[in-house]
DNA sequence: GGTGGATAGTTGAGAGATCAACTAGTCACG
DNA sequence: CGTGACTAGTTGATCTCTCAACTATCCACC
């Protein structure tokens, strides 16, 4: 037969186990691949941007803490300033000291951020729509929203400080 | 009760649908972000790296043609050839001429390379099954399987080209 | 046999991401 | 109150990615 590869080796997983893990990473990389080729090629925000203004517009005020929208957007905190700090430079949100905590930073979206949701939600979700949604039965789409969850779960247990390190030596 | 939120007006999806969604993106993302953490603290090759390397140990003579290497990770190919010039200024590839055709160019996995990916592996392998197979049942891992290879196949029926474009404007 | 259009891969400049270092404010505890 | 540890956020150097332009080759067809 086919000589075993390396990740068969290492005390893998079974071959179906192991085409599992392949469609799934083909997967996700082919679906963000062409929901961002959507969003480059015919909105004027990217996908990182899009999901951003999403955030804040479901906010009260329209408005969150810097590291908040970390949170939700599993975001590092350099990455948020960075991105955060252009979207301002093109009056898609704002930034101002937050009361109460004197090193916290409120971001809100603009009237401009919310002009420019409004224009590309449509395209959005669309495609969303055409490329996952519609490509699956109901019930595997919400089979699929149960998985990801419980992936979601563990991977906030294992991620983050360095718990995997030592959890991979025990 | 709430106000509606822009993805709700936008002939978007019910909110079960709107919730597995949400799940799918946190998941995706949260997994990518602990398997990511994994490599960059404990292992000598990035994710990609390994992908890379990985396709190349299962290739007949550990050779791959840039093109086939760029498809099988879904890469871009100038995103491949910056990255398999630094894995080539590290030693763990080597690229030369394709017989029968002189514009291509052959990626083949050096000995370094092939050690490389075998110390890597363990710890991969590792986090990979506590990350996300032992968190699911194994049916579950089948289905996630299945469902990611039917979004893998539509994403490619929209992605690349303008189809994208002209679909949503049916 | 040469011309047009595809394919394979590279390049370099600019945009974006990462990492470590840094400022500043808060909190707990003596 | 003051000192040490922690949290919030920013900065800038460096690395990586993207995008458009470019070279070179191949193929089909007249």
């Amino acid at each position: 037969m086919a000589a075993e590869t390396i990740e068969q080796r290492e005390s893998w997983l079974t071959e179906e186990q192991q085409g599992s893990w392949r469609h799934y990473l083909e997967g996700t990389a082919r679906f963000v691949e062409a929901l961002g080729a959507v969003h480059d090629r015919t909105l004027d925000l990217s996908l990182g941007e899009y999901s951003l203004l999403v955030q804040l517009s479901e906010a009260p005020e329209r408005t969150m803490r810097m590291s908040a929208l970390a949170d939700g957007l599993v975001l590092s905190r350099s990455r948020l300033t960075h991105t955060v700090a252009r979207m301002e430079a093109r009056g898609l949100v704002e930034r101002r000291a937050a009361e109460g905590d004197r090193r916290g930073v409120n971001c809100t979206m603009t009237d401009a951020g919310y002009a420019a949701l409004e224009t590309a939600a449509p395209g959005h979700v669309a495609a969303v729509r055409r490329i996952m949604v519609d490509a699956l039965e109901p019930e595997e789409f919400a089979v699929l929203g149960r998985i990801m969850a419980k992936v979601a779960e563990s991977s906030k247990a294992s991620g983050g400080t360095e718990e995997g390190l030592t959890a991979l030596c025990d």
